[in-house]
Formats: structure tokens, sequence, C-alpha cells
DNA sequence: GGGCCGA
DNA sequence: TCGGCCCAACGCAGA
DNA sequence: TCTGCG
């Protein structure tokens, strides 16, 4: 039995999958057993990308068939060693008590739980006014995926020229997200600012490709570019969670190189392990030491 | 998925 | 003891 | 305040 230093008694962190047979993406197929194998076999790259942070999650107990739903607050009946933190959602008029996904356990905990997607929040629960993700969310119209690649060139091109460091991922739906790390410098406010300024400079270059335009029917078969995804209460879908879909797609982290040459649908449940066991690009480990500067002339200009 | 409640 | 019921989100911008 | 949107 595993004791702290103070001699009290560590609570045991074994989680039993329960009904580990259940299929929860049948087409593929994938049962809650080997979903937990995924968990593990990703950890080491997805959860420094949850830790200290908010998780929402999305649920589907019956699998990918069956009935989904968000949740954000966790369950009560959660053991003591799944850390939560609360904070105030005042639409609701109520405190939630957000999950913080800080290991593996309890990451293996919530594949049990049948979370399927895992939404992070780019701030982590000590300054949650503060920051520390800039997210590019790049949303073409149905079935583009070569649309968003396109935006995501011009994308980075203005973030090397104002010398934030970020990664690419898919998002396991049609689109990409390219995050920049960034210092806790400024609040939301700020931010979501330096985001439409950056996002105005894409849609200068490229009106015919891009837009910012919030109602679906402005968009007129332009890629969006959703300053949404920044912010206290956004969430974006964490590297390497899974989707809720059919075909058991995966948000996962691509080079600049590989983008005209891949399709989301290329990176599952299934593959994912395997590319991640070959040798190659880094897939986001080395990023997470990386943080930029948002440069003065961002912040200031509207 | 799992707590809860009534039969 | 067991089957069925019930619950499980929110922030934000624009109109 | 309500709706669209993610
Ligand atoms: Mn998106
Ligand atoms: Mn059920």
């Amino acid at each position: 039995m595993s004791e702290t230093s103070a001699g009290r008694k560590a609570p045991s962190r074994a989680v039993t999958i329960s009904r580990p047979d259940k299929e929860l993406w049948p087409d593929i197929p994938v049962t809650k057993q080997a979903y937990a194998e995924y968990l593990r076999s990703v950890s080491p790259n997805m959860l420094p990308w949850l830790r200290d942070r908010p998780l929402t999650m999305v649920r589907a107990p019956d699998g990918v068939t069956g009935e989904r739903y968000f949740q954000k607050a966790a369950p009560t009946y959660a053991p003591a060693w799944v850390m939560t933190t609360r904070i105030p959602a005042p639409s609701a008029k109520r405190d939630v008590d957000y999950v913080v996904c800080q290991n593996l356990p309890t990451l293996t905990w919530l594949g049990n739980q049948a979370v399927l997607e895992f939404h992070s929040a780019p701030v982590r629960r000590d300054r949650l006014d503060r920051p520390d993700l800039m997210v590019m969310d790049i949303d073409p119209p149905e079935d583009q995926f070569e649309m968003a690649v396109e935006v995501a060139f011009l994308v980075l091109e203005v973030l090397h020229d104002l010398g934030l460091p970020s990664g690419i991922k898919t998002t396991g739906g049609k689109g990409l997200h390219i995050v920049a790390p960034i210092e806790r410098r400024v609040d939301q406010s700020a931010l979501r600012g330096a985001v439409a300024s950056l996002t105005a400079i894409v849609v200068g270059r490229r009106p015919d490709l891009v837009t910012d335009a919030f109602r679906k029917v402005r968009r007129e078969g332009r890629v969006m570019l959703d300053p949404s995804r920044n912010g206290t209460g956004a969430t974006i879908v964490a590297p390497y969670s899974p989707r809720a879909r059919d075909d058991a797609t995966v948000s996962f982290p691509v080079t600049a190189d590989e983008l005209r040459s891949i399709s989301p649908e290329d990176f599952t449940l299934r593959t994912v392990p395997v590319s991640l066991a070959r040798p190659g690009p880094k897939r986001w480990s080395a990023l997470v030491g990386e943080r930029g500067r948002l440069p003065s002339r961002l912040l200031r200009s509207e």
C-alpha cells in the first residue's frame, strides 16, 4: 500500500475499465479496452497539453453511434485524486468544477467515462485571465481541406514575421489549428485584439479566400479565421484527442512540409500510435517548452 | 456511465 | 436486488 | 434579450 511522506494513505489510482469489450467506434472497431490503450500510448505527448487546463469533455457512453453530450462539471462521483478547479459560469448562475487532467490515471479514468473528446482551455488554472496560447482556428467551407491548407500557409507567414513560434495540427474535422504559445503578459481582451489584427492582415492579403465573417451566410464559400477560440472561456480540441465520429479521426500535430500531402482522415485511433512510434517529427513535444511574446505593434493596432 | 429510486 | 429514469454546457458577438 | 455559432 503506497503512503505519502506524511504517512497517510495515498488513494489508489487503479482504474478498472468497465465493459472492456464495448465498442466505442464500431466501424474501426475500437473497444473501451483498446481506447484505454490508445490513451496510454499517446499520453506522453498529450498530457502536457491538458495539464493545468480546465477541461471540457464530450462523452458518448454508448459509443459514437449513441447519444453524445458536452460535459464541463466533473461528475460528483469522481475519485478524490481527480483534480478539479472551480470557475464561475455567470450565464448559468453557478460555479463549475472543471476536471484538470494532470496524469495518466486521470486520463484513463476519463476514457472509462467514455470521454471521447478532450477540449482544453487556452489558459492555465493559476492565471485564468492571462491566456498562454494564441489560437488561429481555420474553418474551411464544407469538405475543403485544401483551402484550409492555403490559409494555414498565410497564417504561418504572418506568425513568422512576428517572430512567434507555433505548431500546426489537424482538428480531426476538416479544419486546422495553428497554436502559438505565448508569455502570459496580456489579458484576454488584449489577446483578442491581437488575434483580430492578425486575422485582418491575413484577410487583407487574400480577401477572396479568407473571411472573419461570423455569420455562415456571409462567408460565401471562403475560409473562416475564427477568433472565438481565444480567451478564458474558449476551448480547443487537444492534440491527440479523438473525435466522436464514425471514422475515429484524431487531432494530430503535423509539419508545414506535410500539409499539402495529408488528409485529416489519415490520422485515426489506429494510425496515430503507429505514427508516433516511428522516427520523425516531434509532434509538438518541443513546442511545449516554447513561448513567444506578442509584439507591441500587434497589441496597439485595432 | 453511474447514481438514485421505487417496486 | 434490479430495471428504468435521469442527468451530463458554456461564452460570446451581433442583431 | 435573443439567436447563431462553435
Ligand atoms: Mn475550427
Ligand atoms: Mn448508459
